[in-house]
DNA sequence: GACGGTCTGTGCGCTGACGCGCATACGACG
DNA sequence: CGTCGTATGCGCGTCAGCGCACAGACCGTC
């Protein structure tokens, strides 16, 4: 096993850290290492899932795509979650797309495991299902957030979730790509993040975005951005606190 | 008991009706039948759940209410689902308000004896886990819709949501109130009827709507509509028509 | 049958975002 | 050090939706 390997810690993904120490080393076993590649597609819109995945340096995105090819962010996780629901919802599949935002490092686990684990209905039940609610939380606001914030506010809002998951401020990304995401025009991003740059809360150069003011961008952003953090405190943050 | 009390049954809910006879039974005595009026708030944004709601013949709405008041609905619930997915998902509440859209009956379940059931981890388990999952796939269609599609496509679809829920093509409600659920501007619903009008899709005259060409309403309406419904029946489809 | 409240139609001006096209600038790679 | 691919800047014209304001239409009620 290599060092990076060793330091690679499962418990750096916070649902997994959560649990008490005997479930945790019941799935440990069952917890494969796995690298992520930027741009890597984890799953197609549709198709069974055979893994969930728990990420902990990597970041990955749910898109929406569209029958005329557009697509939107519906939510993201890093190692504050976990990317495959629908495997214990019953469903199997879901109509979206998860891909890899941010390469980095992930655990997955096998269905069959995950499943086993799910139906014992102990604390590892209980963290999936409140992590579930969380989502929706997410899904939720970004809908709203869609109808009535410009885009400005949401590329904050975007901005603030990725430093929360990322270790550095620094964030590998196009206004292209961004604008996948966010549903909105290249040209809408280029134009927000120039505004943001003059007041000084960012700087970018050819794909690669540096946070400068933290505190800068949570006032531009919208409440949105609030909101889903309070809700994930609520629904997780005890949890996770209590193994820290 | 009067006539209306006896044909009020509890299987008119499809989620009810998909179980297996022993699970219903178990579950029949603690389901008490309630009536829902227009307008009525289900539950606060934050407030704690005490019961669950099977509507069988009312329509809720899920509303996300903004700091600055205005709201937009995230999802919907008629005889095909249920309200208060918090109870079971161990957040015990979630930062949205449920409203009745549509005046009628449901039956309601206590905390305690919902939950008791769910973590038997049988077959209703599996249909509340099921629904989640299909109120998430609502939940994320509507927020790709808030950010591509015209106003009078969502109002396409949104009639079309309400016709599968009601039992009649008439249906009471002003713009005033649409455009709340929507999220946008009163003008914005009246105008888009306006159209539906006039291509002879629909009729309306001071706060009732009638649907007179469904498939026309259809062709009118993005293809959110038809994703979700398409969801509804992979999720749930086999379940209920199994005992139908 | 008059009144008042509510629901719908319409007309502004305004802005944010769209779609397109092209200019520039950067940087990796040979 | 030149070249090519990619990232960003910018300038159109267009349009949907917003906010506001007000007029007409309809309905229940007294």
């Amino acid at each position: 096993m290599s060092i990076t390997e060793q330091t690679h810690d499962a418990k750096l993904n916070h649902l997994l850290s959560s649990l008490p120490e005997d479930e945790f080393k019941r799935l440990e076993p069952e917890l494969k290492p796995v690298e992520l590649d930027l741009g890597e597609v984890i799953y197609e819109s549709g198709e069974t899932l055979d893994h969930v995945y728990f990420p902990t340096t990597a970041i990955i995105s749910l898109l929406f795509i569209m029958e005329n090819g557009s697509t939107a962010e519906i939510g993201m996780a890093g190692n504050d979650g976990l990317v495959g629901i629908a495997l214990f919802m019953g469903g199997s599949t879901t109509p979206n797309r998860a891909v890899v935002q941010s390469a980095g490092k992930a655990f997955k686990i096998r269905s069959k495991a995950l499943k086993f684990e799910f139906h014992l209905g102990g604390a590892f039940q209980n963290v999936l299902l409140r992590y579930t609610q969380y989502l929706m939380t997410q899904i939720s606001q970004t809908a709203v957030c869609n109808r009535l914030h410009s885009v400005e506010q949401q590329l904050c809002r975007w901005l603030l979730i990725n430093h929360d998951l990322l270790q550095s401020n620094k964030l590998i990304m196009t206004h292209d790509l961004i604008a996948n995401m966010l549903g909105v025009r290249r040209e809408g991003v280029s134009i927000a993040a120039g505004h943001l740059q003059k007041k000084g809360l960012i700087r970018y150069v050819r794909g690669t975005i540096t946070m400068l003011d933290r505190s800068g961008l949570e006032t531009a952003a919208c409440e949105c951005y609030q909101v889903v953090k309070e809700e994930y405190d609520r629904l997780l943050g005890t949890f996770i606190s209590k193994n820290r």
